[in-house]
DNA sequence: TTATTGGTTCTGTATTTGCAGAACTAACTG
DNA sequence: CAGTTAGTTCTGCAAATACAGAACCAATAA
């Protein structure tokens, strides 16, 4: 597949928004690129002539991706190459999961809480609040899986 | 205030985490430290002291702090300090912040699917789900805040 | 006025990051 | 067997980061 400028643009801005979450640069464009491969399966080597970048880097990049289960490889019979395509499969996944690292900080509210005295009353019950509305959040996350489920249709 | 090695430790680990958020790891410690203050208000050498770092650097991460509206300082008559704290305030509208930010990604996708043609229908199918289910995130969002507020009583 | 305090800005530097290039390995091919 | 292909691992380096230290500035105090 040949990239037009629009692909590469789109590739790139794809790339930055994902160092802004704190990949490194090729690991975004690597993303980029694999979501805007017409067949959604891209080799090694073409990853490497599409992105102007060596071997080494795109072999990192990869077990990176691979590791944190965002992306996979198929082989082809009687073909050595390996196929890259992004796990879209389970979004529904992921992003339980990256609402749920959010709450995370909830975690840390009710430790700073069992930590802090009582000298700024004000101050420890908006965290005290915070800390509910996370558990809150949390709780209500399944629900809202069912309920864009049910309206789906 | 004299912080104990609890204290100490669970700055540390505050300080970590927002790191992995991207953050430099002073500015992590700050938050972890304005969090565990008794006050909430800490000035600005109190910070230099329990931190062990320079004022260069303990001016650069406030400044940063307040430019993303995270901390300010307020003042004291008779007293030139400037005493720093966490806008815990409102952290409702953060987090919906965060959350919108969470959903940006939806606009990628959507673009993705205007670039993308039909050689891989699975794959596409797959991404305007995920699209959709966005979508409905979003719409979700004030509704989880209203009812956060009336469970609460 | 000079001295002190509270903080900022500038300059330099150790450390870390992100990648290139070469050497390497493992599997297939002739 | 030697040669090719596909990808990995190792070594090194240019650039960016995160901070220290010193010079600096602005406001108050003596």
């Amino acid at each position: 597949m040949i990239l037009t400028e629009k692909h590469k643009e789109l590739i790139e801005r794809i790339g930055v928004f994902h160092e802004h979450k704190g990949m490194q640069p090729l690991v975004g464009r690597i993303i980029g690129l694999l979501l805007v491969h017409e067949e959604g399966e891209v080799s090694f080597d073409e990853i490497v002539e599409n992105l102007g970048v060596s071997k080494s880097a795109v072999s990192n990049a990869l077990t990176f991706l691979q590791a944190k289960g965002r992306c996979v490889y198929s082989t082809r019979p009687g073909d050595r190459k390996r196929y890259f395509a992004m796990k879209v499969s389970d979004w529904r996944e992921d992003f339980e999961k990256e609402l749920e690292n959010i709450a995370e900080i909830q975690k840390f509210i009710d430790e700073v809480l069992e930590v802090r005295t009582n000298k700024n009353p004000e101050f420890n019950c908006r965290m005290r609040d915070f800390s509910d509305f996370l558990g809150f959040f949390k709780k209500e996350i399944p629900a809202l899986f069912d309920r864009f489920k049910k309206q789906q249709v």
